[in-house]
DNA sequence: CAAACATTCAATTAGTTTCTTGAATGAGAA
DNA sequence: TTCTCATTCAAGAAACTAATTGAATGTTTG
């Protein structure tokens, strides 16, 4: 680690962002964060860590330059430092799955049902948005849906969604979508509707990708 | 660390794989590998370390996916496991440089002249290719220059510049490359040239990047 | 000013990771 | 078979990292 060598001093900073990236904790809270801006408070709900872990976690990850902190009155609000930061998180998933079968193993034993996993790309999404052939609904908590949605997306929080059923049109197509490819709510809601008939599939990746992506995006009050 | 959350098991193995990455020596043969194939014995002998650390990176990197062996008569032979991983250090380059100024100032240190960090980017060197404006030399040794370079380059190692200066034309631009955007061979043949006089500058990033972006290559005999 | 509150700091403990050394494999050559 | 050589394995010391706890900081509110 002397910094004799420039080249070896190089890749240490390379190495140190990578090493930052690398726990699962600080993953969780970079996905949060993808969203939409949160507090400390809020991210150690979101993720189950203790504030104070939470805290450091966060602490590192302004360090390494990943997420920037402002303060809001009492609170200290924190945010992607960089919108890249989606697409580095995007290509780190790309090659986990490309190369380790065991993060597919994980999520077939989750979701039991394999057919729940078919998933829609944003550009199939888009043809068939134009086609008036699908509804969408955002399965995330409605504030992150106010901060920022699909545009004509139905909210739809996993918690409300037996209770709204009705509001689903039995026969037309749904795309579920949430925070991102790996976000459990969407998984969730589209094994639920599929129980009870709906032909119902998932949005392959989740709002970030697409905000990412320079697709158009609403933002509204709660349906 | 219980997979109980299947949702922190999911991230945990993006995080292996960014821990893996965590790491100056390991990114420093992963460097050595977007090149060319190369065995454990000469891998040690380019970066430095001892022949058993070497390998247990290199085993490491195996784990996660991100390098594979095929054994060749008594020496076994790495390579890059997918040529995507090349985009992904790309990325996490370009966070660090932009969130990180440390990266910079380390250049600045070790280049002294501001000057020969001047970079000519991809786009921009096709285009003074084709104006037929530019002599474009490869600073990387022989063996990697025969495994595949740009079009018209002269291999030019760093040993045999100061021999072969007559070889360049003293009028003529001349854009050095080398194996990426952080090898040193290409900033030190800057250096030299723009010493004696001529008009040289830096491709921005280096082969690796240019093959990946699916641009045009030759292979052939040492120049 | 003092109380209440969100966040950060500091110190400890437990668990990982790194590099080194020397011995063990396993392939090819004699 | 036996020798040689490239690579891997195994074990141990040193350095680093994570999570926990309780105290400290700094902001708003009464």
């Amino acid at each position: 680690m002397s910094s004799e060598n420039p080249k070896r001093a190089i890749f240490e900073q390379f190495a140190a962002v990578a090493r930052t990236l690398g726990s699962a904790p600080r993953l969780e809270l970079l996905e949060l964060l993808a969203q939409i801006d949160r507090s400390v408070e809020e991210l150690a709900g979101l993720s189950g860590l203790t504030i104070a872990n939470s805290s450091q976690h966060l602490q590192q990850l302004r360090r390494a330059g990943l997420v920037e902190a402002r303060r809001d009155g009492k609170r200290v609000i924190y945010g992607l430092a960089d919108r890249d930061i989606i697409a580095l998180l995007g290509a780190l998933r790309r090659i986990t799955e490309r190369n380790v079968g065991a993060v597919e193993t994980v999520l077939k034993r989750y979701f039991r049902e394999r057919d729940s996993l078919e998933a829609v790309s944003r550009k199939e999404l888009i043809r068939r948005m134009r086609a008036g052939l699908v509804t969408v609904i955002d399965t995330r908590p409605a504030e992150e849906f106010a901060a920022g949605h699909l545009p004509g997306a139905l909210n739809l929080p996993l918690r409300q969604l037996k209770r709204r059923l009705r509001q689903l049109p039995p026969e037309q197509e749904i795309v579920a979508y949430c925070r991102g490819a790996y976000c459990v709510l969407s998984y969730e809601a589209v094994a639920e509707l599929r129980k009870r008939g709906f032909k119902a599939f998932r949005l392959e990746d989740g709002y970030p990708e697409w905000r990412a992506a320079g697709l158009p995006v609403e933002r509204s009050a709660t349906a």
